[in-house]
DNA sequence: CTGAAAGCGCTAACAT
DNA sequence: ATGTTAGCGCTTTCAG
């Protein structure tokens, strides 16, 4: 009791008490508590007694400390979940996917962002393992082979990958080869013959999968193979915005651009207009992941449900480790304007 | 031993040590263990000793177990965040920015979606206080006076909101009614006089402190203050499409729309179109919060940072309470083209 | 039908 | 310089 109670102190509501206290109130020993208030042999126990137990809870509000419950069953009721970026359409709706599911469940979600550092990732993991989560989801890591993952203590815990990784674990993913394969083969219909590859980085999973994709469409459908063609780089607007920009300036000549995500291909949308490079005329764009703001920029793009993969990660995470293998997701091609679409 | 071990059962890296059996493997006592390996007194630790426990901790890859140290500590490391939707812009520039202290400061973040439902935001909150939280942020309640907040048992558990609450505790927040009064100026500074309110809920403090602020807008500048220019709803964007579409076939006449959300902008947007409406030579449109496909979409906004705002709540969170208490963000008018500007 | 005691993993007096 | 003990809040044998 300090002199000056602070607003903070004074939260309407009662302190949560514990079992023994609800014991003492009730009269009855912390054995019996536990038994009414908790299932287990509740049937065992005299009405009255019971009663007592319960009404002795109410009044003083009880609620079970999830933490000693957590460290004595060794289940923790939480999972984690490791993305690169939770402000990322791509993530945001994975995201929105796995907490449905897992607030459903009764579990809790803890979330974390890694920007896509090496360092970080080992950091987030260790910290998930730390405070005993009953499995974790990996989504948009798969950087540099996970190598730096080799020496984490994973024990027994569950893990479910989203999208290409190197880890042992059950993926949920797309055919991201076929997928930019098809969207290659889409603008090769349209008559473009030299595709513009705004790939992620080079030592990305994602990259080297998307890529093969690419160079296989553009080897099948006879399209001008040229690695100035080929772009590296982050993922984000401005970066494409600037590759795009310089590979302009460097006289890389194009008329169609194919992107590895939804955010490079709004990237280059601006950068050719400030070119003065009409769209779909001089260039059809196409991206990759089809996020709610391709829609609103009438971006064509390649359309899977990020929500259903959260929601499948986050429902073989929690199933029968020997249920239903994951099944690669579908995607279609979403064609809009950006192509000459409707 | 089951015959049928899963992959998941053969992750690489060593199943996480508990600190007894480092002791065991090292020959020393558990206290020991925990005196050099967790800082406290591990000067008085004799170099051998010390460097036994250190080698015998590294072999059977010790880490220490999170729950046992919270639940000794009282204090878990953890903090949750409640918001409505994490798909949601506004909700996941927040969600970074809190995250983004907290990793920093070794913390974990649990993360629920409510939705705007009040069950679930019960429901969310004691899920977090069972796992003994050390903090929460809430962000975009205050649905119906958070009345269904009162029963919850928040003992010392410190609390920050950002936004209109009618909770008792620090809050993080633009001052909403400015905001929107100004946005109301700046449409009759353009000569429009009918303008179009896309609140959200009625049941919304948010709604309650923007309708102030357009109210007092349309009075101070003169413009026509009429019911049938108020439109209730939800922040969705499909939602406002709905409702503008409803307002055009009943005949109500507007030359702006200010939205309280820019989802609500956005599907403003898409109805006007629909209609034969030219923005902004019929109609100039602004909406308010102005997240990022606000500036896609080319829409003029009231702008302030969601992601600062989630830094300032965590800040406060995790600071000294008696510190310095939350000041209001500011907010300034972002002018695009839905409004004529360039 | 109910209670006492052990223990999950860890730390902090309190010894020695 | 190191070990013993108690206990955080809970469940679960094992005894009555």
């Amino acid at each position: 009791m300090t002199i000056d109670d602070s607003a903070q102190d004074q939260r309407p509501g009662p302190q949560a008490a514990s079992a023994k206290q609800v014991a003492e109130l009730a009269g009855v020993s912390l054995t019996t508590v536990s038994r009414v208030l908790r299932g287990r042999g509740a049937d065992a126990i005299s009405p009255v007694t019971r009663q007592r137990v319960i009404a002795a809870a109410a009044e003083v509000g009880y609620r079970p400390n999830g933490l000693a419950l957590a460290l004595r069953r060794g289940v923790t009721e939480t999972i984690g979940l490791i993305v690169p970026d939770i402000s990322d359409a791509y993530f945001h709706q994975i995201a929105r996917g796995v907490e449905d599911v897992v607030q459903r469940a009764g579990y809790g979600l803890l979330l974390t962002n890694t920007d896509r550092v090496p360092e970080r990732e080992v950091v987030a993991v260790n910290m998930l393992l730390d405070k005993r989560v009953d499995g974790v989801i990996f989504a948009g890591g798969g950087i540099s082979g996970d190598a730096h993952l080799d020496a984490v203590a994973w024990g027994r815990t569950r893990v479910v990958v989203i999208g290409p990784h190197d880890l042992d674990a059950p993926a949920v993913r797309v055919d991201d080869a076929a997928a930019i394969q098809e969207a290659v083969g889409y603008l090769a219909g349209l008559g473009r013959a030299r595709i513009l590859c705004l790939a992620g980085r080079e030592d990305w999973l994602v990259s080297r999968d998307r890529l093969a994709g690419y160079r296989k469409g553009v080897r099948g459908f006879g399209l001008v193979a040229d690695d100035a063609l080929i772009s590296f780089g982050g993922f984000g607007r401005a970066d494409a915005t600037a590759r795009v920009r310089n590979a302009i300036a460097a006289g890389v000549a194009f008329d169609g651009v194919v992107a590895f995500n939804d955010y490079c291909a709004i990237g280059a949308l601006a950068a050719l207009r400030e070119a003065g490079l009409e769209v779909p005329r001089d260039v059809a764009v196409i991206g990759c992941d089809d996020i709610p703001e391709a829609e609103l920029m009438d971006l064509s793009s390649i359309s899977f449900s990020q929500y259903e993969m959260g929601r499948a990660a986050a429902e073989l995470l929690l199933s029968d480790p020997a249920a239903a293998p994951p099944a690669t997701h579908p995607h279609t091609l979403a064609i809009r304007g950006s192509t000459g679409g409707t």
